[in-house]
DNA sequence: ACTCAGGTATCCT
DNA sequence: AGGATACCTGAG
């Protein structure tokens, strides 16, 4: 299906946000994303124009929510300034876009992502699919559900490299699983009520509840501190950063950070 | 071989 | 409340 953009969308600057552990390149420019047992290739055909393997009912039924096809990214962009390192760390990250996965994918994702590198993150991930998600094709399979996970063994599971993460992951997922309804009890949970649920979880603290919150549930106010955040902050708002400016989008700004200051500074 | 990684829990003061 | 320390393992 072919999709003209109309707004921020670019596969490489979303790819490498850090947002995402299944969206791999390809090559230049074709990108594959696994996400809801299902597997798109989207195919930057030029500037203006993607084309995507999957039917207009699958894009309208899936994929429209999952890029957020309905938020103005673009104005937020735009709206940066009055500051030239966010300014510029705005222009550098032309085209990001905050997706709208799986909740339960991100609460196990970032559990794992603690004091982890994301190449070892992504290892990890893969690793657990192979191991008890469903099989979608030859090479691709599904994010497991809780029940996957906890019909697996401990052993199996470590072959994964989970390390000390193993009974976090297995925690999460008897509670997704004694709880069916727990999603949409969260739904509907103020932010700060969301992140106090989110951190009552084994594993979880400030900073993997915020990427739940905001990469998960879509709270796009959230504002995860990791280090590279914090190491912007301290370089370059030593009194402190002002979360009223660009509320209730603090989230997009802290991605434009997070990938210009990163990709600036490894 | 060796450090560090998109942190958190626990144990201190 | 705030600071120090251990923690599994892979990637560079």
């Amino acid at each position: 299906m072919i999709y003209k953009k109309t707004d921020d969308f670019d596969l490489k600057t979303i790819a490498e946000s850090g947002q995402c552990f299944r969206f791999n390149r390809i090559d230049d420019s074709l990108y594959k994303t696994v996400a809801f047992d299902r597997v798109l290739h989207i195919k930057e055909v030029d500037s203006k124009t993607l084309d995507l393997d999957c039917s207009k009912k699958d894009f309208d039924k899936v994929w429209h929510r999952y890029f957020d096809l309905d938020t103005d990214y673009s104005s937020i962009r735009r709206s940066v300034k009055n500051n030239a390192f966010l300014c510029e760390c705005a222009e550098r990250s032309e085209g990001m876009r905050i997706l709208n996965q799986d909740k339960w994918e991100m609460t196990i994702s970032f559990i794992i992502s603690q004091r982890k590198s994301i190449p070892a993150i992504k290892t990890s991930i893969e690793r657990l699919c192979r191991l008890c998600g469903d099989r979608i094709d030859d090479e691709n399979y599904a994010f497991p559900t809780p029940s996957q996970i906890l019909l697996t063994s401990s052993d199996k599971l470590s072959e994964c490299g989970l390390g000390y993460r193993l009974s976090y992951i297995q925690s999460a997922a008897d509670l997704f699983y004694s709880e069916p309804d727990i999603l949409s009890r969260l739904e509907k949970l103020s932010d700060d009520e969301l992140l106090e649920e989110l951190k009552k979880m084994q594993g979880v603290g400030d900073k993997v509840a915020s990427c739940i919150a905001l990469f998960g549930f879509h709270r796009l106010n959230f504002f995860p501190k990791d280090v590279w955040i914090n190491r912007a902050l301290s370089e370059h708002f030593k009194d402190g950063f002002d979360f009223d400016t660009y509320a209730p989008f603090n989230g997009v700004i802290q991605q434009y950070i997070f990938y210009a200051f990163r990709n600036a500074n490894r």
